[in-house]
RNA sequence: GGGGCUAUAGCUCAGCUGGCUAGAGCGCACGAUUCACAUUCGUGAGGUCGUAGGUUCGAGUCCUACUAGCCCCACCA
């Protein structure tokens, strides 16, 4: 098949994606050794973002890379059914058709985002297939699929059975806007000036934000050390409120710092998390005086039914009147707990949830990462897992939305549950006593973090389908999900399958705009993958985006990287080009030949040079060194293949080894850049295979001495292309040589990689010695030009003593001798030589154009 | 309050167990060129490696302190 002139990604592309898809290249092969990736899932409605384009390439050329190397290779893509964010997208559009959601149940509401959902299914899956996800497509997971629910349930009831997982009673992150409970994890805290009202309380003056919660004070406390107020410690005090006075008890606790305020702290139970754990070290009672609606209940007296602000308002102006504020101090700033979604400030309320018993998990996935069960990569990211585990609290599983895994569980009127896993029932009888099914759902975290041995199947011990890939190689993720999705992985695969579920993390940062900043909607600086896709092409996307990035680093995307990324998928297409146009369009190769050494010096360097490059890669990407393999891949292209192979081979070439070393650069690239490899394959004219699906192959032997002639050869033209640059006047020259076996033996190879008029042996050298290479090889240049040139050799030669006095400085040091390498001593003394052989003629010279 | 990360060329970043003259891409400058590629080829300029100490024969690399920036956790009413 013909190439066409330029390589045009995007009519290339899709054709090759097709092909694989056609192929069934993506599906595990069943041969080999095992090596899974299960994909963290996207958002099943939503577009993908820059993230998702990372973490695509980046997986994709694990997968790929270990596919060409002959493992049974099986990357697990996933569709999330993202709980509360399109809960959060569906009560939008809920509201818009003016209802909302109390006017249906909560099945008829999870019917409607479900048929809503797949509606807007699609773009996503086709999103990953324009970025070249060689993911096993029949593979795929819908986080609510049947097999993800019964899982999650058979998880749910061990939880259950073993204890723990247990309903309480407990202060609860209430967004009062959606409606729903959130674990710790959700809530994010903004800093805010919040007054801070000095407050008269009883015998005491209190600081406090939320004068409003006032009538929910089951008690003030003082820090046990406080002389000052050590009197009242124990003692019930009476309390003048807006509403009239109230009593409460005076209590010592730790918790309050005797520095901030006036050292005195009122208690409100019901909500604030420090006040709630004072109660429970104290015995105080819990008033709620703001309900899920964000609202005063009843206990505010007349200020029932204001909104929380507007109480607070209200209340702060009652008690100015009453003479009940001290002052207040207007400039103080806290931290506000805030929905993530919606901005809702969030209210600590009291509410009964399921909660997950977190320290017996933790303390097993504790123990895993310190036995090195699991290999980070950024290695601190473990001792950072390590010391969150160790100070995780109880995990509130209960969220109040109906989009997600419903909570198993049934409640009797006499208030007993039981599990069941017939949720599509709002009641279920069991022994004559009906139980009513609690309609809160899971937190989307308690199913993911089972998703390793949901998609793969492993639980009760099965052993076909999917299951050789538990647990997976690798889990490549961002860093922002170490907690709330890499640690709920490790501890619930542990509890569930006894292993872990993974055996190595691997986590990259975020991507940042071209300036490093965080991108935005707001900032406007968001780049949209598939928009540098259709400009550049995937490929090119790729590569930029892999570039220059290194393990849990957040860092900037540059769009130059992306250039240079499409400038080598066009420098692929016409090595391409060139190698089919000098092989014709019948070439055959003749696999016999593969096996002996190569003729020419050329061709046994770039042997040499192929196989040093995929040693390297191969570390590389062992390493998890994206970047660096992918510089590799780029150098040995471009560098050793273009730049000299290619160029020698103009004046002869053995068809076999250059058949064959494109096919070598095809495969170590397809990982990176898996479009243009792919069509490059698909349009030579002597391959018939997919190379997605191909193995790798062997190089035929070379001879090193060969090699490292072909390195003499490019230094001496090096050397040519450097003095000629720096010559002045014309550039035709004729470089001269006495005896010299190995110039003449490639004199057509020299004149033409150097640009020389000719390389022509004479008897008597004259012109300008080449200095730097260990060859008697003049540069046929008249005394005028030589004398021009009289200033850049003083220059060249004080360089140089320069550096001959460096090394004779550290040779005569005698703790260098006696302490440092004898191999490192030998080469400074050689180096020493042959600069000081360098210089000798390059004095020489000098003299010789000074007469 | 606790923890982590980062600081190297104009920009974005490499530099893995300390070792010779600190690298890449892009950008910049100079030069080349019908015959694979201007998305090209050749050459070059540009860095006292954040600051100050220390360890060492030798420090961009290890240690200490400081400065600047980023991130995470906790949540002081």
């Amino acid at each position: 098949m013909k190439f066409a002139k330029t390589y045009e990604p995007n009519e290339y592309e899709p054709l090759a994606y097709a092909l694989w898809e056609g192929e069934e290249s993506f599906k595990p092969s069943g041969n080999g050794a095992p090596y899974a990736i299960t994909m963290p899932p996207p958002n099943a409605n939503g577009n993908l973002h820059i993230g998702h384009g990372l973490f695509v390439a980046l997986q994709d050329v694990l997968t790929r890379y270990y596919r060409l190397r002959g493992r049974d290779t099986a990357w697990i893509p996933g569709a999330d059914h993202a709980g509360f964010e399109t809960w959060v997208v569906y009560e939008r559009e809920l509201e818009k058709a003016g209802t909302s959601r109390f006017d249906f149940t909560r099945d008829e509401l999870y019917a409607q985002v479900w048929d809503f959902v797949h509606e807007q299914r699609g773009n996503m899956e086709l999103q990953l297939r324009a970025l070249g996800a060689s993911c096993s497509w029949s593979d795929l997971v819908f986080t609510l699929d049947e097999k993800v629910i019964s899982t999650v349930h058979k998880t749910f009831k061990r939880m259950w059975d073993d204890g723990l997982i247990y309903r309480g009673k407990r202060l609860t992150n209430f967004c009062t806007k959606h409606q729903t409970a959130f674990a710790d994890i959700e809530v994010g805290y903004k800093q805010e000036k919040t007054p801070l009202y000095y407050i008269k309380y009883g015998p005491f003056v209190l600081a406090t934000t939320r004068p409003e919660t006032k009538f929910g004070d089951t008690g003030v406390a003082v820090n046990p050390k406080d002389e000052r107020y050590a009197k009242y410690v124990g003692q019930e005090i009476t309390v003048e409120g807006v509403n009239g006075p109230f009593r409460v008890k005076v209590v010592a606790d730790d918790m309050v710092d005797m520095e901030f305020g006036t050292g005195v702290v009122k208690i409100t139970p019901a909500h604030d998390f420090n006040d709630w754990e004072v109660s429970q070290r104290h015995g105080l009672s819990a008033k709620q005086v703001i309900d899920q609606t964000g609202h005063m209940t009843e206990a505010a007296g007349r200020f029932k039914g204001m909104a929380v602000l507007e109480a607070r308002e209200a209340i702060v102006q009652a008690m100015q009147e009453k003479g009940l504020i001290e002052k207040i101090d207007k400039d103080y700033v806290n931290n506000v707990p805030h929905c993530y979604k919606c901005g809702t400030v969030i209210e600590p309320i009291l509410m009964d949830q399921w909660f997950v018993k977190t320290q017996p998990l933790a303390k097993r996935a504790i123990e895993a990462l310190k036995n090195g069960e699991v290999k980070f990569t950024p290695e601190s990211k473990r001792d950072v897992l390590i010391r969150y585990y160790e100070n995780l609290k109880d995990w509130n599983i209960s969220r109040q939305i109906p989009w997600g895994i419903p909570i198993p569980m049934f409640k009797s009127e006499a208030g007993e549950w039981v599990f069941s896993d017939k949720v599509d029932q709002e009641s279920i009888v069991v022994k004559d006593t009906t139980y009513t099914r609690d309609n809160d759902t899971l937190d989307t975290w308690f199913s993911s973090g089972q998703w390793p041995f949901i998609v793969t199947d492993v639980l009760g011990g099965r052993t076909d389908g999917l299951a050789r890939f538990y647990p997976n190689a690798v889990m490549e993720t961002g860093v922002d999900l170490l907690f709330p999705w890499v640690s709920r992985m490790i501890m619930l695969g542990l509890y569930a399958t006894g292993e872990v579920p993974f055996k190595e993390v691997y986590m990259h940062g975020l991507v940042l705009d071209e300036k490093g900043q965080k991108m935005s909607k707001s900032k406007g600086n968001v780049i949209n993958p598939m928009e540098v896709i259709a400009e550049f092409g995937s490929d090119a996307f790729r590569l930029g985006i892999m570039a220059s990035r290194s393990a849990g680093q957040n860092q900037a995307f540059s769009p130059s990287k992306v250039i240079a990324g499409r400038n080598l998928c066009n420098k692929l297409w016409n090595i391409a080009r060139f190698v089919q146009d000098a092989l014709g369009d019948d070439f055959k190769p003749t696999e016999s030949k593969v096996d002996d050494i190569p003729a020419s010096l050329a061709e046994n360097w770039l042997v040499g040079r192929l196989e040093a490059s995929k040693r390297k890669i191969d570390a590389d990407i062992k390493n998890y060194r994206f970047a660096e393999a992918a510089e590799e891949v780029y150098r040995v292209i471009w560098n050793d293949v273009a730049d000299w192979y290619i160029e020698a081979s103009k004046l002869g070439k053995s068809p076999d080894l250059m058949a064959l070393s494109l096919e070598f650069c095809l495969k170590l690239v397809h990982p990176f850049a898996p479009f243009v490899s792919e069509t490059i394959w698909q349009n030579l004219s002597w391959t018939s295979s997919v190379l997605c699906n191909e193995t790798w192959h062997k190089l035929p032997v070379h001879d090193p001495k060969k090699a490292a002639q072909f390195e003499e050869l490019q230094q001496l033209v090096s050397e040519i292309r450097l003095t000629l640059a720096e010559l002045p006047g014309k550039k035709h020259h004729k470089l001269l040589y006495k005896e010299d076996k190995l110039i003449e033996e490639n004199r057509e190879l020299v004149k033409f990689l150097a640009r020389l008029s000719d390389v022509e042996q004479v008897s008597e050298l004259r012109g300008l010695q080449l200095a730097a290479n260990g060859h008697e090889a003049w540069l046929d240049v008249d005394d005028k030009v030589l004398k021009e040139y009289l200033a850049d050799l003083e220059k060249r030669r004080i360089a140089l003593e320069g550096e001959i006095n460096g090394l004779k400085a550290r040779l005569s040091n005698d703790s260098y001798i006696k302490k440092a390498p004898q191999e490192l001593v030998e080469e400074t003394r050689q180096n020493l030589a042959e600069k000081e052989a360098i210089i000798h003629k390059v004095k020489a010279q000098i003299t010789a154009i000074k007469r």
